[in-house]
DNA sequence: ATCTCGTAGGTCAGTAAAAGTCAAAGTCAG
DNA sequence: CTGACTTTGACTTTTACTGACCTACGAGAT
């Protein structure tokens, strides 16, 4: 496995972990740690977490030195963000299917999502739930594929 | 017999023994040990593995390069069905994840696919049905959701 | 306040390791 | 003989990795 691939798995993780989106790392001592050259963690970096791969990479020289990567996934995630809070309790699967036309239309989610959580909050999937109940397990149900995908 | 045909067979043979439809090879590696230039390889992808033929060929140059062919089943849509057939009228959520889990590994549907169904057959969707429904319904979902990506 | 020095990260050019391209030459069935 | 398919190899492009040298920051000394 290739040495880049190596160091780029390692501050995903490190990401992953942070649980807020931001991995501080030292240079060297990830260099030292990984046995490589300082200079391979700069072309990571400039490889695989550029703001087009939706990070942003922050740093300081000198004593106590570091590089700062942060995950910045914000567009997307917002935006899904907020329609899910503003689905409330119930929802009913007109309102459903235009939320997710939506959501489609603005190039939030594939055309695969889209068809698949189209199908999941429709009622062909709740024949067998109590009438009274389907619109909480519809808005329920969209929450959390909603969720999923951020 | 052909270079070309040797070549082909040696790559077909590699995608069985994977078990998941993904071959993946070196191409100078795969060249010397066949005995052949390395283009040579190309040439047998450009004309035998094609999307038409079922497969997807990507690849990777520079240091640790790699080609990788995988073999799109021609046969999902019966695959899918088959699997549908054998859901029951009720369906545990354990053995529904095992189940997308096995879709997933044999390329039968995409990982986004394979993360939305698993949410959307999860017992975090039907917290507020009837326990003794949950499996009945969930069944229905699953069967819906594969019959829409057939 | 300024100087100086150690500690860190940044840059860049060079080298190597793949894979891709393409056109010329070869082969073979009809 | 011809046209379609094969084979080859020279040249290109992309990606990975290294090392020498550069720049910035902070802290203690003057």
């Amino acid at each position: 496995m290739r040495l880049s691939d190596i160091i780029s798995e390692r501050i995903m993780k490190m990401i992953e972990d942070s649980q807020n989106g931001i991995a501080e790392i030292g240079r060297n001592e990830l260099a030292a740690l990984l046995g490589c050259v300082p200079s391979q963690i700069n072309y990571v970096l400039a490889s695989r977490f550029t703001p087009e791969q939706g990070y942003i990479v922050e740093s300081r020289r000198g004593g106590g030195g570091f590089i700062r990567i942060t995950r910045v996934s914000v567009d997307r995630s917002s935006a899904i963000m907020h329609l899910i809070n503003s689905i409330g309790e119930r929802l009913d699967s007109s309102t459903a299917r235009i939320l997710v036309s939506n959501l489609l239309y603005q190039n939030l989610i594939s055309t695969e999502a889209a068809v698949l959580i189209n199908i999941a909050v429709s009622d062909k999937c709740y024949r067998d739930i109590d009438p009274n109940l389907r619109d909480t397990v519809r808005a329920t149900v969209l929450k959390q594929l909603l969720l999923s995908i951020i």
